[in-house]
DNA sequence: CAGTGGTCTAGACCACCGA
DNA sequence: CGGTGGTCTAGACCACTGG
């Protein structure tokens, strides 16, 4: 029987998964090795095999061990400690800081799609699109100039939407669901008008986001976020 | 009864969280909406208590729905879409691709340790530590400037290891089980050697991915990977 | 073939919330 | 108080793996 006195009471099956957790990341069992069976946990712990299974399952699903059915369950070969790298709205990102935000409107208009933004957004070339290009401020600080496209169907109001108030991301995340979106970062130089919003020198590097986000059916947006990079880092934590 | 004609054998919990999930991306449950009830899905499908829980469970831990004990579930407020960002090894990444992954060792020794190094790998200043410079390649061009300090109990044989061969990455993953880490991505412009050894010019931006990881109680390593931001990207999908 | 995990059930007791 | 979710059990059947 294990040491069980962690906590005054923890679920049976949080018992086990710490009782496993802890030897994994102690390295007393390395990956490959062999972690008991369900029966074997019935036997130890004396709980019900459904229960010995949820803990085995939830640490399967946090990457700590690998199952195979009829086979076995093993410590998992590389811990890919991975992190969440989530899409939030930057006033409030701005806000959990205690920094005041604030937004320069520079274009919130409809324009016809070009070939190439048409296909992204899923569109017929030529369709109306609405087009909006802002700048976040932190404190006053110009810290992400974002160029959107946003799909009408999306977010059928978007135009009459004050973003001095809100911001595209919130308005968004409000009127179209997302259930999808990808993105890629990368290091780039500031194009004239990027710089000069920014209040940055054209030779300063800067972090590029651009992500397209979908809403069922149909592509919701495409964003173009801009960052100095002297003034601004993605940061993250990885656990186990 | 729902239509559950989706495959040929899905498990009940299975088709219970598609059935929820698919009223929730398509916006005709919206945010803060209840969910029907684990009770009610035991009537609804004809299954167990067990199974409506697992379901329900499940989109909780995807961050669906909210459960609240004695008050009920509803539909999450935003759907914080999140990506897994993880630490990976570079050689795999690129094999991957189809690609071929070379190194070129450009430092391997110990060295003792600056007060700020040493604090951050949790030693006495003046410590002794390892130190490794390489660049790798993928079809022999240059993607990745790795600059690492690796905390010698961690990785005792840090040094003898033939990094043409493996990659610290891997090394230290296969010696030093991660537990946690934290990183920055930032843009930065590279030094004379970096933009020397990654063959751009000191005036093209690059990605800088600052890493540090722990392995049970100790830091195992500091690591500054300086990208070409014309040739390298970080790119991801999230998935609700 | 025996051992493993994947799923499922029909109960049960409890803590909590809101009316 | 009734309804909710959180947990747990003692069985069960199945599919898969390995020797």
């Amino acid at each position: 029987m294990a040491d069980l006195r962690t906590e005054p009471e923890l679920p049976a099956y949080e018992q086990v998964k710490a009782f496993i957790r802890a030897r994994i990341v102690s390295g007393e069992w390395k990956p490959g090795d062999a972690v008991p069976s369900e029966a074997a946990l019935v036997q130890q712990f004396g709980v019900s095999r459904m229960t010995a299974n949820r803990a085995l399952r939830e640490l399967s699903a946090e990457g700590l061990v690998d199952r195979v059915q009829g086979s076995g369950t093993r410590v998992a070969q590389l811990h890919r400690i991975s992190s969440r790298l989530s899409i939030r709205d930057i006033h409030e990102e701005v806000a959990e800081r205690g920094h005041r935000h604030s937004t320069r409107v520079l274009l919130v208009a409809a324009e016809k799609a070009g070939q190439g933004l048409a296909q992204s957004l899923g569109l017929a070339a030529g369709a109306r699109v609405f087009h909006s290009v802002l700048v976040h401020l932190e404190n006053e600080v110009a810290i992400q100039y974002e160029d959107r496209y946003v799909n009408p169907a999306a977010a059928p109001d978007y135009l009459d939407t004050d973003f001095s108030q809100t911001s595209p991301t919130l308005h968004l995340l409000q009127h179209a669901p997302l259930t999808e979106a990808s993105y890629s970062i990368e290091a780039c130089l500031p194009s004239a008008q990027e710089a000069r919003e920014l209040g940055i020198k054209r030779s300063d590097p800067c972090l590029v986001m651009v992500r397209r986000t979908v809403s069922g059916a149909h592509v919701a947006s495409l964003a173009r976020l801009v960052y100095p990079g002297t003034r601004y880092s993605f940061a993250g934590q990885f656990q186990a």
